[in-house]
DNA sequence: TTGACATATTCCGATATGGGAATATAATAC
DNA sequence: GTATTATATTCCCATATCGGAATATGTCAA
């Protein structure tokens, strides 16, 4: 067997540095190849191929205008990916004052030292 | 060039699915192999294989006791993951209600209607 | 139609992967 | 030293990958 697919799921497709890029260039907004070619300064078939990857997974939704194709963001599709890392939050993030906040309150109850 | 390898970041290495179970599986335990392979029902050279990509890019740590190794997570690592993924957050998330909740909140301070 | 613009696809090659099977290394016990 | 336990490494192979270059498809305009 060989290493997963990058169609496979939103983690192998986002695991390719330029597919962050793109989805972070793209944001919330909706461009057309074009655009997206002249800000990120790729050549244009590397553009579309990684939009391929990414539309494969449901990252990227894409929209016919004319002769050119719209592509903004799918985030819910991201989700996965944040609900696996979430989890881990506690372990680096000082949200461990949620512990002291507790201790904070009882203290207060405690009133007198 | 091919596919960035498994060992350049925390995404690639997670990429992998069972890399993704085998870091779930430690959760913030300290194991042996022994007890992954007994956990995860593989075999031995396999979740060796695995850890020695996730020791690589940081993802897990390493302590020698007799013959044995033991794993632990070093979450911090997965925080690059997170940061990149939760700016994503509010397009999936009810927390568009922080928005209805400035909305209630100038409603009572404005009082009537 | 012909041409110009927008985007997608194909062909190529170098490279790494992950699993299985077998084997190597390391540490302890006897 | 020898056996045993714990873990790592090597070898092999089918399979995708990403980028570059070239080319194909599709759509509008004159």
């Amino acid at each position: 067997m060989a290493r997963t697919p990058t169609t496979h799921d939103p983690f192998n497709a986002v695991a390719e540095p330029k597919r962050r890029q793109l989805i972070q260039a793209l944001g919330s907004k909706e461009l057309p190849v074009n655009e997206i070619v002249a800000l990120l300064g790729w050549n244009q078939p590397t553009v579309s191929k990684h939009l391929k990857v990414l539309k494969q997974v449901g990252l990227v939704g894409e929209r016919r205008v004319g002769r050119q194709r719209l592509y903004r963001v799918n985030a819910e599709r991201l989700k996965p990916i944040f609900d696996w890392v979430t989890p881990f939050e506690r372990y680096w993030t000082e949200r461990f004052e949620r512990l002291d906040e507790v201790l904070e309150q009882m203290k207060k109850k405690g009133a007198t030292t």
